[in-house]
DNA sequence: TCCGGAATCA
DNA sequence: TGATTCCGGA
């Protein structure tokens, strides 16, 4: 059972993480785990204040704009900050300036032309705050798909299978035209993770983690470079593994050589997943734009290169040593840099780490 | 009201 | 490092 420091740092209630239709790891909402601070940070404040309902006079999110959120009473709020800090001088000045200090770090950014109006950037925040120690966590019961996603995923359950966050993680279809052009205009993640690029096509969930973490990352690409950033990346492991979803098509596609063992013939091709070796494609599916402002209608992860994939065998019930994947994968039938992909049923049935 | 530089603190 | 404090400017 989760439980949540309340604002006085008492344990409270279990709290559900879900807000606006976003899930967050348990670490977003616990004060203790902010990462490259043993004191609170700003942002986990706000969201703490955000969360709870006898703040919302003072703070709340704003209707219909995903990770907006307006700051009701900035004096009060400024109090309270200051009286979490032991700072009784604290105004709304000094914490203004605090909150500007996450736009360069992209945690956080201004809603133009609305008064103490401000949005999260969540994949930026989740990356930035996901503790070391929840990243590659050889004991996370799920399929894990780049570093991102081996943030341990502390979701409810309702997270996974609710209708908004399959429409994050969703896109519409993709003509072949489409995906060509974008295949071909790719840019490697050493430019796309740049901090201040706001100009960038990809957004490197794995970024923060350092040169040595970009075979794994977990990449989503938008056509105008402002970023989906609701696709909470803690959804996308559960995706990969409860693999529930009623279109079934997120599965990472595989290009291998040789025929896979424990599997006679390939598996079908989902309908409707359009694959390129290293990249997902998943159309058909619900606008992502649908929940979040801006044209951004496509989620690609170029994530793990095959041979990331295919690791060597190592014991069942283990991560494979990419951290993600273990040598069942082998079992699932694919072809070599088709579109094949696995079928859900198999996967389902010879993965050793769904929980039980 | 908002921004960001600069110095400073813990 | 992540603020806090102060401040000039837009």
């Amino acid at each position: 059972m989760h439980h949540n420091r309340s604002l006085e740092g008492s344990v409270t209630a279990p709290v559900k993480y879900w807000i606006s239709g976003l899930a967050f790891p348990d670490w977003a909402y616990k004060t203790e785990s902010s990462p490259g601070s043993r004191q609170i940070q700003l942002w986990h404040f706000i969201l703490e204040l955000l969360q709870k309902e006898e703040f919302r006079h003072v703070i709340a999110w704003q209707q219909g704009e995903y990770g907006e959120f307006v700051i009701k009473d900035p004096d009060e709020v400024a109090r309270l900050w200051g009286r979490r800090k032991c700072k009784p001088q604290m105004n709304y000045d000094k914490l203004s300036r605090a909150l500007r200090y996450y736009y360069s770090k992209r945690i956080l950014h201004k809603t133009k032309g609305k008064r103490f109006t401000y949005k999260f950037n969540f994949s930026e925040l989740t990356v930035a705050s996901c503790p070391p120690w929840k990243v590659w966590a050889p004991s996370a019961p799920h399929l894990l798909v780049g570093s991102a996603a081996l943030c341990q995923p502390a979701l409810v359950p309702v997270a996974v299978q609710s209708e908004p966050l399959h429409s994050m993680l969703y896109t519409h279809r993709a003509t072949e035209a489409q995906l060509a052009r974008e295949r071909t205009s790719w840019e490697p993640l050493e430019t796309s993770g740049e901090k201040g690029n706001r100009n960038f096509k990809g957004e490197c969930f794995g970024s923060a983690l350092g040169p040595g973490w970009r075979g794994s990352c977990c990449c989503f690409l938008t056509l105008q470079g402002d970023l989906p950033s609701f696709a909470s990346f803690a959804a996308v492991p559960r995706l990969c593994c409860d693999l529930t979803l009623p279109s079934g098509p997120i599965l990472p596609p595989f290009s291998s050589e040789q025929p896979l063992s424990g599997s006679s013939k390939p598996g079908p091709r989902l309908p409707g997943l359009l694959c390129m070796p290293g990249t997902w494609h998943f159309p058909e599916l619900p606008l992502l734009a649908r929940l979040r402002q801006g044209p951004s209608d496509r989620l690609q992860c170029p994530f793990l290169r095959p041979e990331e994939l295919l690791v060597n065998p190592g014991p069942k019930g283990h991560l494979g040593s990419n951290g993600g994947l273990s040598s069942e994968i082998q079992g699932l039938g694919l072809g070599k840099g088709t579109s094949m992909s696995p079928n859900p049923e198999t996967l389902r049935a010879t993965w050793p780490l769904d929980p039980p």
